[in-house]
DNA sequence: AACAAACACGTAATGTCATAACATATCGAT
DNA sequence: ATCGATATGTTATGACATTACGTGTTTGTT
């Protein structure tokens, strides 16, 4: 299950591992705790791997949750990410949609905006728990 | 330019004209500190009355600020709405996109997800601030 | 008018998320 | 072997938000 990617350092895997084996978006101070048996110390540790991590693309920030998730999809799609989010489980699913990309460009364009990143998403509760 | 509104405590009155007058989002404690010589001394001052507010639909959050602005258009075109976001001037503007928000509810649909509430915020340059 | 419930307010303390600043260590290419 | 770039460790601090508790004010009912 453990790609071999991006060659990541020792603090960079770890935080990985950890946000991969979560089922749950994770906050950056949670994956302290749960990697201070493994030497971590301090917020800084795990929010520099965080970032690496974003570069590579391997993991997505949740704004509206200020917690992390590991990605699901080889985003070799391009485009938004929609980022589907069950407030009772905590599961978050992400897809990419052409037409709600194209409308979002297509809007901003209109506006003489150049957009540098875009942010979607939703909130509320998945199939499964709702039954 | 004060509409009278859903009657606004005293509190209220003075966070919504500090955001209505302000040219940029403004965090909560840029509000607390502006409302300073009007006897605000807490946080909670400024949280509570941005709750009511929120309710009121008379301002908004945007998450990938964390800050908040009036709300420009009267919302009473239901749906999501889109924030653009010049990180250059600050300036935001306010859409709604029909297209954009059935797409999203029909995806959400199709995975059975009940939907609470939707984010979609576009941070980038504006047209002028690109000139 | 008297009362109770609901709401708004004041204040202090604390919790949560994130970065600045500075020192040291490790890796890679020449 | 050395130099530059990158990664790391540590402390302190900044920025955003809520809990807990007590008081005051309004409102609707009897």
């Amino acid at each position: 299950m453990t790609l071999s990617l991006p060659d990541l350092t020792k603090n960079q895997s770890l935080v990985f591992e950890t946000l991969s084996q979560a089922e749950a978006p994770l906050s950056a101070y949670t994956i302290l705790d749960q990697l201070r048996s493994e030497g971590f110390r301090a917020p800084l540790q795990v929010y520099r791997a965080l970032d690496k991590l974003l570069e590579h693309g391997l993991i997505h920030r949740l704004e509206s949750l200020n917690a992390f998730v590991a990605c699901r999809h080889s985003h070799k799609h391009q485009g938004t990410t929609v980022f589907v989010i069950c407030g009772r489980c905590g599961d978050v699913d992400e897809l990419t949609d052409q037409v709600v990309n194209d409308q979002l460009m297509q809007r901003a364009v209109e506006r003489d905006f150049t957009v540098e990143s875009a942010m979607v998403e939703l909130r509320g509760c998945c199939g499964s728990c709702s039954q």
